[in-house]
DNA sequence: GAGTTTGAAACT
DNA sequence: CAGTTTCAAACTC
């Protein structure tokens, strides 16, 4: 059988006969929270954006028959979290790796400096992908393949290892969380492969109700690793901005004990308006980069940290919210999530029954802000307080006509801004249609000027100028010297007169008239 | 840009 | 749990 180009991504790794294994792994994702069914999936009823279908070995032995490895595996697919409404459904037996619609991997980057890391990108998706990859012995150097490398069929490659149980703990989260993270069993999980190298998956930074629903108090960032002895797979959660800190690494290792170790400084500090790219939970406001300086980025201070982001182009000092310090942040996050086991979920959630549909979880404890200013979370939020905040002198409810009056303030100032970015945009777009529209004649160093103004009527008239000083010559008996010599000044008058003309860009033949 | 104010987070 | 301290963002000048 022939594998759809995209269905399992895989590299063509250029192993000799006793050169070592890649293990790679592609999970998928459905685009736009849709099922992933493809037409050539003959089992797999449906796919849910963001849950982990099953978690049993699954095994493809690139080389063998690709539909008997695919019918012998459990399937695994992860996918970004960004269908709430949906409900978990069970674990899908037989959904064969690969039923991923073929154009959803639009390209599998290498990373140029580590062999180790791959990202992915999904069409239409705005996260991004990393995966890791580990070869089985320390003399592994695979070369990782272009981007075609997911559209080549997979019966063409030599060997797709995927013996791998897949089992989830969290030992850095609170005890409540490790119990419904870890499957219940395994016993039904195909044999263990002793040996087997370590693997992360890198999932995106958006919160994993779907997944388990103990993990939503997990940071991205947060390392899911294998128990001990009962696996050789770990899942790491993400951001966005990850990718671009394992791009600047040179070199990111991953061994089967310590996880990532990034050798070189991998965070940059540049003060680049890049992180307003940036969003927060909305998935629409930009986040500014932080500024810390004593928190080392690793309280909730730090607002990337608090939004489970590490950081990335911040102003921050003596940062350790990057993968370079990952056990003191893997730390810091048990800290917070020791003291408050929310402290990573999002503050503004769903109010109760009549109340505004958005409120602040805790609520503010405003004094002298009046809650009409940033300070103020739930002004912040653009949210008003509720009944759960302990602020002193709100002014952030319904009726308060201050409230009314920054919120007109506000909105004025909004449509001011929209309107001077427009009249920005539009005089910009002017002056490049001048400058387009006057560039040949501006470039053409005046070359074109004579042809492009000397008309027939032009010509004509300069005929006409020049006939008449020949008749007026002739009337008043010139010599032929002269009369030639007055011809010949009236054709350099009439061609300044055409060059003038030029310059007023009116082709009028009028200026020429004697 | 420096200094001040503010309230959440952290600490005791 | 309450009071205090620390911290970084928001704000003012």
């Amino acid at each position: 059988m022939r594998v759809p180009p995209g269905r399992i991504a895989k590299k063509s790794t250029p192993t000799s006969a006793a050169g070592p294994v890649i293990t790679k792994f592609f999970f998928t994702k459905p685009v736009n929270n849709k099922n992933i069914i493809a037409g050539h999936s003959t089992t797999a009823p449906s796919l849910i954006a963001g849950r982990v279908l099953a978690q049993n070995a699954a095994i493809i032995s690139e080389g063998s028959n690709l539909s008997s490895a695919v019918q012998q595996t459990a399937k695994i697919a992860i996918s970004p979290l960004k269908s709430p409404n949906k409900t978990m459904k069970p674990a899908v037996p037989n959904l064969a790796v690969g039923t991923v619609n073929a154009t959803q991997f639009k390209t599998i980057i290498p990373l140029a400096t580590s062999p180790n890391v791959q990202q992915i990108q999904v069409t239409g998706s705005k996260f991004h992908y990393v995966r890791l990859v580990t070869a089985t012995t320390a003399s592994a150097s695979p070369h990782i393949a272009s981007s075609s490398i997911n559209t080549q069929p997979i019966s063409q490659a030599k060997s797709v290892v995927l013996n791998t149980p897949v089992r989830m703990s969290v030992p850095i989260a609170p005890a409540q969380s490790i119990k419904n993270v870890a499957p219940k069993s395994i016993s039904s999980i195909a044999q263990i492969t002793p040996n087997q190298p370590q693997q992360r998956l890198i999932m995106p930074a958006t919160a994993l109700p779907q997944i388990q629903p103990n993990l939503t108090s997990l940071p991205p960032g947060t390392v899911l690793t294998p128990a001990p002895g009962t696996g050789s797979m770990g899942y790491a959660v993400v951001p966005a901005q990850y990718v671009t800190q394992l791009q600047q690494a040179s070199y990111v290792s991953i061994s089967s004990n310590n996880g990532f170790t990034a050798t070189t400084n991998i965070q940059t500090q540049a003060k680049l308006p890049v992180n307003g790219t940036s969003t927060s939970e909305s998935g629409s406001r930009p986040r500014k980069p932080c500024n810390c300086t004593k928190s080392q980025c690793l309280k909730l201070y730090c607002d990337c940290f608090a939004n489970g982001e590490f950081c990335n182009n911040c102003n921050c000092t003596n940062c350790f919210n990057n993968l370079e310090h990952e056990a003191e942040r893997l730390k810091a996050i048990k800290a917070c999530l020791d003291r408050n086991p929310e402290a990573f979920k999002p503050k503004i959630g769903k109010g109760k029954e009549g109340e505004s549909d958005r409120r602040h979880s805790k609520g503010c404890n405003c004094k002298r802000s009046g809650c009409l200013k940033n300070y103020c979370e739930c002004y912040e939020a653009k949210i008003m307080c509720s009944s759960i905040c302990k602020c002193i002198g709100c002014k952030n409810f319904e009726e308060s006509p201050e409230r009314k009056t920054l919120m007109h303030l506000a909105d004025a100032a909004e449509v001011r801004v929209q309107q001077q970015t427009a009249a920005k945009t539009k005089l910009s777009s002017q002056i490049s249609d001048l400058l387009t529209r006057t560039m040949p004649t501006a470039t053409s160093g005046g070359g074109k000027l004579p042809f492009t103004f000397v008309t027939k009527e032009v010509t004509e008239a300069t005929c006409e100028c020049l006939l008449a000083k020949a008749e007026e010559a002739e009337k008043t008996n010139k010599s032929k010297a002269v009369t030639e010599r007055m011809i010949l000044e009236e054709f350099g008058r009439c061609l300044m007169r055409i060059i003038n003309s030029a310059g007023k860009a009116k082709g009028d033949s009028c200026a020429l008239s004697c």
